[in-house]
DNA sequence: AGCACGCCGACT
DNA sequence: GTCGGCGTGCTC
C-alpha cells in the first residue's frame, strides 16, 4: 500500500497523508496536483510532496479524490527551493504553495445542491418549498445562490433537513478552470482550393455580393502566406460581417476549425545585438570571467551606465547553453520597458510573469517555463517569477538589486526575492548577476568580503557626465522669502528655463509620511481614522478624506467636528499639491503625475510614462516610483522637493534609503548630456546629503557599514521581527510582553521591545512588535528552531488564542 | 486557513 | 423561543 504527503495551500504547518488506490499506484509521483477531502466536506486541490509507504498510526489515512496531472507540474528542485523558503523565511510549505501556483492551477470545490431523483411528495415548509422550486427550474444550485434566494446566512440546516428527507442531494466539485484561449479560423473545404474552384464559387455566389467579397479576400490572404486565416482576420479584409462567413459554412463551401492561442504573444522582429562601448565590454568580460569561481557577480554601475546592454550580452551568451535565464525586476511598472528591449534582441523567446497578468496568461506562461519551450528561454519577472518551474536554469539577473520591493512584506512567505534567486541558483548550478548603481549596504558588503565577484561601471554610456547637484537651503530661503509655495526661487528659475529650452523636467515627492492632512485653525483638530491610529489624508481630485491603511473614507467636512470652526486648512504636502503649484507657476506647462493615485488599473503606468516619454507632457511630478530605472531622454532636470523626510525615519536603512531615492532620482537627469539635479532640504550639511552632492557611494557604504556595526544591525546581525496584533488592548500588551520574556530568557542575543510601531493600530487591530538580532556567531537554524519553539507554547495559552504573531526573517 | 460545533445575548 | 455572534478544536 502506499500513501503520499500532500502539501495543501493553506496556511498550515505540515502535510497531511493520503492513501494512494491501487490504480492511481504507478500514475502518481512527487510534483503532480491531486484533489483529496479534507475535513468534512471539502475537496482540496494539494500537491505530492513525496510517496511512501509507511501508514500512519495515529489515523486512517483518507483516499486521494482524483489525480488532476498525467505528469508533474513543480519540478523536484522547485519544491527543495519551497522548502528552504519555508524553513529560512518561517513559514509552511502551503503557504509558499498558494503564492507559487496561479490560482487557476489551485481548485477548490463548491457545494452544489441538485434535487435527488427519486424524491416522493413531502411536507416542506416556506424555505424548503423555494429551494425546491428554484431546482426544477434549474437543476444545480451552489450554495451561495440559495443564501440569495432565502435571503439569510445560515442555510445549512435548511439544507440538511431537505438533505435528511431525501429531497435534494449535495455534491462537492472541483472544476478546471483554465481554458485555453481559442481561435476560429476559417477554410474551404479540399475541393474549392484549386484555380478552377475560385471560378466555380464566384458562379455559385453569383446573387451574394457580400459572400463573393469574402471569397475573394480568403484567396487573397491565402496567396499572402501560407498561415492559417482567422475568421475574424478574414471578415475585417473582406469588409464583411461574420454571418456571410456563417452562410458560406452553411452552404459547405467554408469550414471552421478552432486552434489554441497563446494569450501571451509579442512580436519576431530579431534585431542585432546592442553594440558595448569599451567599458561596457569590460565590465562583461569581467562578469563573466568571475563567474569562473563565484556563482554571483555583483555590478556596481551608475546611473545610465548601459547596464541593461551588459545584461542583454550575457544573457546572450547563456542562451548559448541552451538553458533558460531569469532576469528579476522589482516592480510591474519596469517591465513594460524593458519587454520591449528584450523582445527587440530575444523575439519570441522572452516571457513575462508577474501579478498583473490574468490567471490564464499565468497558467500560460507557468507551462511553458515547465517545458522549456521556446518561448520561455527568457522570464521576465517580478518577485514570484522566482517560484516558477524551471528545469536547469542557466542564469538569474537580479536587476536593481537594492531595491526592497524584492522583499514580500505581507501575506507570507515573507521572502527576499534576492536571496531567494541565490538559493535557487545554487539548486540549478546556475550563475547569479546582481545589478544596481547603488547596492544596497548588505550585497556590497558581501561583495567586499570575496562572497560574491564585484564588477564596477563608473562611466556613464555615451561618457555622459554624472548630473550636477545643487543643493538649496530651505531654512534660507524661507528666511529671505524666496519661497512660493514649496518651491525655492533656485528650483523654479531653473524649471522655467528647462522648459524655454524645450528640455523635460521630473519633480520628486515622496509620499511617506507627507500625504495632506486637515487641520482645524481655530482647535487644531486633526481628524483622525476611526480604525487605525493616523491621521485621514486629503484627497482633493475626490475631495474626502481617507485613510491609507483600512481605505476608510469620508466626504471632505465643512466644518471641525470637534469645534465647529469652520477655519480649516490642509497640512503638508503630496504629489497633488506640488502639482496644483506648479500648475500656478507654470500655467502653460503641461504636467504629468506619477503616484499611487494615477496609476490604477493594467495600464496605469504606461499611460503616464508614455505620454512623458513622447513628450506630450513637459514635467512629471512623482513618488518613489520615479527612481526606478526609467529612461527618458529628454530630462534635463530634476528637482527633489524635500529630502528631509525621508531622512528622518526610524528605521536603520533610513540614510542608505534616502542616498539610493536621490541617486536614482536624480540619474533620470541627463542621460544624453550633463543634466542638472536640485535638492531642497532644510540640512543641507546632512552627510548623507553631502554624499549624494558628491556622487559618493563607497562614502556613504563605509559610513553606514561602521554605523551597522556599532549599532548590530545587518550585515553584523540577522534580524527576525514579531508582529503580535490583537483587538483587545490590554490582551495585546500582556501576550507581547510575555513572548518578549520568555524569549529573552530562551536567547543569549538582543531581544528589543515589545514597541509600538509608528501606526499601532489598524483596522482596529492594536499591534506591538519585537526585534531579535541574531549575532554572526550564533546559529540561524537553532535559534529559529528555539523561536519556533517559543511561539508554538505561545498559542497553546488559552488566554492568547485571538492573538495573531507574524514572523519576518531578514525585515526590510 | 476554513469550517463545524457549541455556548451566549438579542430579537420576532 | 430562534438567529447569529464568536471562542475552540480539528482537519490526514
Amino acid at each position: 500500500m502506499h500513501f503520499a504527503e500532500i502539501i495543501l495551500p493553506l496556511s498550515l504547518p505540515k502535510t497531511f497523508t493520503y492513501r494512494i488506490s491501487e490504480a492511481d499506484g504507478f500514475l502518481i509521483v512527487a510534483g503532480m496536483r491531486v484533489v483529496v477531502p479534507f475535513g468534512r466536506q471539502k475537496l482540496y486541490t494539494g500537491l505530492v510532496a513525496n510517496i511512501h509507504e509507511n501508514p500512519p498510526t495515529l489515523y486512517e489515512a483518507r483516499d486521494i479524490h482524483q489525480v488532476l496531472d498525467e505528469k508533474p507540474t513543480v519540478t523536484e528542485t522547485q519544491l527543495a527551493h519551497w522548502q528552504w523558503i519555508a524553513d529560512y523565511y518561517m513559514c509552511s510549505l502551503g503557504e509558499v504553495c498558494r503564492s507559487a501556483l496561479p490560482s487557476a492551477l489551485l481548485l477548490e470545490s463548491e457545494t452544489s445542491v441538485s434535487l435527488h431523483p427519486d424524491f416522493g411528495a413531502a411536507e416542506l415548509n416556506d424555505e424548503e418549498y423555494m429551494i425546491a422550486e428554484a431546482l426544477q427550474q434549474q437543476s444545480m444550485l451552489k450554495v451561495q445562490d440559495i443564501v440569495n434566494i432565502l435571503g439569510k446566512k445560515t442555510v445549512l440546516p435548511v439544507l440538511r433537513r431537505l438533505m435528511a428527507n431525501g429531497i435534494v442531494r449535495l455534491q462537492e466539485e472541483v472544476s478546471e478552470s483554465y481554458r485555453p484561449k481559442l481561435v476560429r479560423y476559417v477554410r474551404l473545404f479540399p475541393e474549392f482550393e484549386s484555380r478552377d474552384g475560385l471560378q466555380e464559387l464566384l458562379d455559385i455566389l453569383k446573387n451574394a455580393e457580400k459572400q463573393k467579397e469574402a471569397i475573394l479576400a480568403y484567396f487573397q490572404l491565402r496567396a499572402q502566406s501560407r498561415k492559417p486565416i482567422a475568421a475574424s482576420l478574414l471578415a475585417e479584409t473582406a469588409n464583411v460581417t461574420p454571418a456571410a462567413l456563417k452562410a458560406l459554412a452553411d452552404k459547405g463551401i467554408f469550414e471552421f476549425y478552432h486552434l489554441q492561442q497563446d494569450r501571451v504573444q509579442f512580436s519576431d522582429e530579431d534585431q542585432d545585438m546592442p553594440e558595448l562601448s569599451a567599458a561596457q565590454n569590460h565590465a562583461l568580460a569581467e562578469i563573466r570571467s568571475g563567474f569562473e569561481n563565484k556563482a554571483v557577480m555583483l555590478l556596481h554601475g551608475v546611473t545610465a551606465s548601459g547596464k541593461t546592454e551588459v545584461y542583454i550580452r550575457l544573457i546572450e551568451k547563456f542562451l548559448e547553453t541552451g538553458k533558460p535565464v531569469l532576469y528579476l525586476v522589482p516592480e510591474i511598472a519596469l517591465t513594460t520597458q524593458l519587454v520591449g528591449r528584450l523582445t527587440r534582441y530575444f523575439g519570441n523567446r522572452v516571457s513575462v510573469y508577474h501579478s498583473k497578468y490574468s490567471n490564464n496568461e499565468r497558467v500560460e506562461v507557468w507551462e511553458n517555463v515547465l517545458e522549456a519551450s521556446e518561448k520561455a528561454q527568457v522570464v521576465i519577472g517580478a518577485r514570484s517569477a522566482l517560484l516558477l518551474p524551471f528545469c536547469d536554469l542557466s542564469l538569474i539577473v537580479v536587476d536593481e538589486e537594492h531595491e526592497p520591493l524584492f522583499k514580500q512584506q505581507d501575506p507570507a512567505p515573507r521572502y527576499h526575492a534576492r536571496d531567494a534567486a541565490i538559493v535557487l541558483a545554487k539548486l540549478h548550478g546556475a550563475k547569479v548577476l546582481l545589478g544596481s548603481a547603488t547596492p544596497a549596504i548588505e550585497s556590497y558588503h558581501n561583495a567586499q568580503s570575496g562572497k560574491y565577484g564585484l564588477v564596477t561601471l563608473s562611466q556613464r554610456y555615451a561618457d555622459v557626465q554624472l548630473p550636477e547637484i545643487e543643493l538649496v537651503d530651505l531654512k534660507d530661503k524661507h528666511f529671505r522669502k524666496r519661497m512660493t509655495g514649496h518651491f525655492s526661487d533656485t528650483l523654479t528659475e531653473y524649471i522655467s528655463t528647462a522648459l524655454q529650452q524645450g528640455e523635460q523636467v521630473i519633480l520628486f515627492q515622496n509620499r511617506r509620511g507627507f500625504a495632506p492632512v486637515l487641520e482645524c485653525l481655530t482647535c487644531g483638530h486633526v481628524p483622525q481614522c476611526t480604525q487605525c491610529d493616523v491621521s485621514l489624508t486629503f484627497h482633493k481630485g475626490k475631495n474626502q478624506l481617507r485613510c491609507h491603511y483600512c481605505g476608510f473614507s469620508v466626504p471632505m467636512p465643512t466644518h471641525c467636528h470637534h469645534c465647529h470652526s469652520v477655519d480649516l486648512t490642509t497640512k503638508g504636502f503630496g504629489t497633488e499639491q506640488v502639482e496644483l503649484e506648479l500648475q500656478q507657476l507654470f500655467p502653460q506647462a503641461r504636467i504629468g503625475r506619477m503616484d499611487q493615485d494615477t496609476t490604477r488599473g493594467k495600464f496605469g503606468y504606461e499611460k503616464i510614462i508614455d505620454a512623458f516619454k513622447n513628450h506630450e507632457t513637459d514635467i512629471l511630478v512623482g513618488t518613489q516610483m520615479l527612481a526606478k530605472g526609467l529612461d527618458f531622454d529628454n530630462v534635463s532636470l530634476v528637482g527633489i522637493m524635500n529630502a528631509d523626510n525621508m531622512l528622518y525615519h526610524p528605521d536603520f536603512r533610513a540614510f542608505e534609503r534616502s542616498f539610493q531615492m536621490m541617486a536614482q532620482v536624480s540619474g533620470r537627469s541627463g542621460r544624453s548630456k550633463r543634466g542638472r539635479v536640485i535638492i531642497q532640504t532644510y540640512n543641507p550639511m546632512h552627510n548623507t546629503i553631502q554624499q549624494v552632492t558628491r556622487h559618493d557611494y563607497e562614502g556613504m557604504f563605509a559610513e553606514q557599514l561602521y554605523e551597522r556595526r556599532n549599532y548590530r544591525y545587518p550585515p553584523f546581525y540577522k534580524l527576525i521581527r514579531l508582529t503580535v496584533r490583537d483587538r483587545d488592548f490590554e490582551r495585546l500588551r500582556d501576550s507581547a510582553q510575555w513572548l518578549a520574556n520568555v524569549l529573552v530568557q530562551n536567547l543569549s542575543m538582543p531581544v528589543l521591545g515589545p514597541e509600538a510601531p509608528p501606526v499601532a493600530r489598524i483596522r482596529n487591530q492594536y499591534i506591538r512588535e519585537i526585534l531579535i538580532k541574531i549575532p554572526a556567531e550564533a546559529s540561524l537554524q537553532v535559534t529559529k528552531k528555539t523561536v519556533r519553539k517559543i511561539l508554538d507554547s505561545f498559542e497553546a495559552v488559552a488566554q492568547f488564542r485571538s492573538v495573531k504573531v507574524t514572523v519576518n526573517v531578514d525585515v526590510y
